[in-house]
DNA sequence: CATGAATGAGCTTTCATTCAT
DNA sequence: GATGAATGAAAGCTCATTCAT
C-alpha cells in the first residue's frame, strides 16, 4: 500500500519553516531600513537600530547585507529600480492620449512612490548625494536615468503624435520631474511643519501641476488629441 | 624701578590682534559653517574643519557656540535674509506685463539667490528640516511664506489684469516655487556629479520652465499681454 | 500489514552516508585546519573556512572540537610525526663519510619534511609558540629535542672519525638546525611574496648552506674523508 | 635696563611643557606598541591596550598615528629602518679585516636588535607576513632588502680583498642571515620553553655560528687576513 | 548527529566636547 | 579669552560559539 507524499513530512516542514524564516529576514530588514533611513537619513541611522526594528541582532543584518551601503542599495532596488521594467511596460502598453498618459504616469508615481515611504529615499538621496558619491552614482544610474528616460519617451510620444508642442527634449523632462521631486522633498521637509491651513494636498497639487504642464505643452482641456494650429 | 610694560611684546601683539578680531569671530565662524554645511551637510561637517576655515582653533568654536547644533541654528538664523520688503517693493513697482514680471522675478531670484551661496541655505534647510523641526518651522515662516506670498501676488496680478488664465491661487504658487527649489537642490546634489552630457544649464533650465509656466498660464509668446486670442 | 522501513529513503541514505563518513570527520577537519593555520596563522583562520574546506558545517566543527584552540592543539598533536626512530636507524646504518651523511640528512629532511606540508607545522608552531606555551614545550620535547639529538650524533660521528674539526657539541647543532628552520619559515612567510629575482631556490639554498657548514667543519670538497691536510 | 631673555618666561615654559608632553607622546606610544606587538602579535594587540600602556586614551593614539598599521610601520622605522644609514656608514668606515667586520656586524646586530625587543618584530613579521601583505612588503623593502644589501657588501668586500673564498653572492647572504633570523625566532618561540640545561646562550650561539661561517668562507683563526692558497 | 541561522562581545576608527595651560 | 591635547561614547563590521530544528 503506497505511502502518500510527502515522503518525509517532518523534515519537509522543518526545512520549510526554516526556509520561510530565512526568506522573510531580508524583507523585514529592508522594510526596517527603509523606515529608518527615511526617518533619520542614511548616516544618522545606526545599523543596530535597523536590526532591532527588524527584530534581529546586529550580526544578523550583516548576514544578509554585506554593508550598510549595500543595504541601502537593496532598499532602492527593491522599491524603485526593480520596478522600472514593469512601469516601462505599462507605459508602453498605454493606448490613450499622451496627455492622459502623462497624467497616468504622474498619478501612478504618486500612488506607488510619492505616497509611500519611498519618497523619503528620493529626498534623502537629494540631501545626501554629495556625502555618499558612490550611492549617488548608483541612484543616478538606477533611478534618475531610467526615470528621465521614461519621461522623455512620454514627451516624445506626445510630440510624435502631434499632441504636444515641440519642446527641448532635455529640459522638457525637468518640467515633469521638478514637480515630482519637489513634492517628495516638501513632504519630508517643510510639509510637516505647515499650519493646517497651509497644508499642501498632494493630489490637488499634482492636479494643478499636471494641468499647467499640459497647458504648457499646448494641450487644451477637452481638446486632448488636437494641437493648436495657430501661427 | 618700574619695568615697562608690556613684558612680552610678542604676546601683546597677539593679544591686540585677537582683540581686534574678537568681534569678527562669530561672523567668520558662521560664514565658514555655512559653506561647509552646504557642501557636506550637517552631520558630515566636522567642527574642527569649520574652525580651521574660520582661522581659529576648535576650542574657540565652542566658546562662541555651545554645540554644533546651536551653530547650525545660528547659521540659518543669520542667513534669513530680510530682503523681502525690498523685493516686494520692486515687484509692486513693476510696470510691464505680468508675464515679464514673472520672468523678471525668477531670473532675479536666480541672479541674487539661486546662483549665490544663499541657495545653499535653501538646500541645507530642506535637507535638515526633519532633524531640526523648530528651525524648519521658523524658516518656513520667515522665508517660505513671504516668498510664496510674493509669487501669489504676481499670479493674482496676472489674473486680475486678464493676462493669465485663472488658476487655483494656492497651488499655482507651487508651479513657480517647485522649479526654483528643484534647481537649488539639484545644484547642490546631483548636479555637480553629472556627466558633462547630463549637465543641467540653470539659465536654459529656467528659460524652459518659465516658458512652460507662462504657456500653461495661457500666455502665448509674442502675445504677452493678451490671453486666449486663439479660436 | 507492516510498513516497510525506512519511511524516508532519502533521509535514510543521507544518514547512511553520514555514518560512513562519521569517523573520517575529525581527520578531515584536522587536515583542513592544518592547511589553513599554516597559510594564514591561527588568529586569521576562520572556523567556518575550516569547516567548509572539510566539507562540513560550522556547527559540526564544534561538535568534534570544543573550541578553535582545542582544534589547534589537536592539529599540532596529530602532526607530531613519530618517524624519528626510523630516521635514527637510517642514520645509524649510514656507511659513507660523515660529510655525505650530513648532506644526506639535510636533503632527506627537505624531501620528506621541508618540501611537504609538514613544514607548515614547523612554521605554525614557531609562529604561535608564545600563544600556546604548553603546546610549544610539548613540541620542543617531541620534535625539536629528538631532531637535535639526531644532528648531534651526526656531528659527533664526524668528529670521532676525524672528519670534522671539533666543534662545541651543543651549539654545533644549531649550525645545522638554523638553516633548516630558516628555510621552513621563509617558505611560508616572505618567500611567496618575493619578486622573481629575489626568489629563493630551496635546493640551491641548501646546497650553499651545506657547503658552507662542511667547509666550516673543515671538510674540503673532494677531500671528504680527510681533515686539515693543508699546511 | 635690559630685561634678560627669555622675554616671556611663563608663556615659554608653558609652551615648553606642552611641547615636551606632545613630543613625548609618540615615543611613549611607540615603546608601548613595540612591547605589545612583540608580546601578542600584531593582530592580537588591541589599540586600546597600547594606549593604556602608554598612559593615554584610545583616542590619543589615533591623534598621533593614523592607523594601527601606520603605528606598526612607525615602530619598525623608529627601531630598524631608520638606523640603517648609521649602520651602513659604520660598516663602510670599518678598517679591519673582513672577518672582523663580519664578526662586528653580527655582534652589533645582537647588541642593538637581537637582544632588544626589536627582535620580536622580526619574529612577528616572519610569522604574520602572509596575513598582512602590505606590512610584509613594507618590511621587506625597509628592512630585509637593506639588511641583505649590507651583508652582501661585507661578503663582496671580503672576496674583493682576497680574504673570503668566492661564494654565490645571492645565497651567501643567507648564510649570514639565517643564523640571525633563527636566533630572533628562537628567542621568541621555543627558547622560553627550554629547560635550563637546554637554554641557548645567544652570545655563545653567535660565536659558534660566526666561527663556522668564517671557517666556511675559508678564513682560518689566527690567519684572518690571508686566504688559503692550496690548490 | 548535523545543520546553519542567529547571536553579541570585541575590534578599529571617528569626532564633538572638555579643560589645563 | 584662546588653544589644542586629550577624552570616550559611538558606529560599522567580524566571527567564535550556540542551539532550535
Amino acid at each position: 500500500m503506497p505511502i502518500t507524499l510527502p515522503l518525509c513530512p517532518v523534515a519537509a516542514s522543518v526545512r520549510a519553516k526554516r526556509a520561510r524564516r530565512k526568506e522573510a529576514r531580508p524583507g523585514e530588514l529592508l522594510a526596517a531600513a527603509l523606515e529608518l533611513f527615511v526617518e533619520k537619513g542614511f548616516a544618522a541611522t545606526r545599523a543596530e537600530e535597523i536590526a532591532q526594528r527588524a527584530g534581529v541582532s546586529k550580526g544578523t543584518l550583516f548576514l544578509y547585507f554585506a554593508s550598510k551601503e549595500e543595504l541601502f542599495k537593496a532598499v532602492v532596488r527593491e522599491n524603485l529600480s526593480g520596478r522600472f521594467p514593469e512601469w516601462r511596460a505599462r507605459m508602453e502598453a498605454f493606448e490613450g492620449s499622451s496627455a492622459d498618459l502623462l497624467r497616468f504616469f504622474m498619478t501612478q508615481w504618486w500612488a506607488h512612490v510619492g505616497d509611500t515611504p519611498m519618497s523619503g529615499i528620493t529626498k534623502l538621496m537629494t540631501s545626501e548625494a554629495s556625502n555618499f558619491p558612490e550611492l549617488a552614482a548608483f541612484y543616478r544610474q538606477e533611478v534618475i536615468e531610467p526615470g528621465a528616460a521614461l519621461i522623455r519617451r512620454i514627451l516624445e510620444r506626445g510630440v510624435e503624435r502631434g499632441e504636444f508642442r515641440s519642446v527641448d527634449p532635455k529640459y522638457g523632462v525637468y518640467t515633469v520631474l521638478a514637480p515630482m521631486l519637489f513634492l517628495a522633498m516638501w513632504k519630508h521637509s517643510f510639509g510637516p511643519s505647515a499650519m493646517p491651513l497651509n497644508q499642501l494636498d498632494p493630489e490637488q497639487y499634482l492636479a494643478v501641476q499636471i494641468d499647467t504642464i499640459l497647458y504648457g505643452m499646448g494641450v487644451r482641456p477637452g481638446l486632448t488629441a488636437t494641437l493648436e494650429k495657430t501661427p
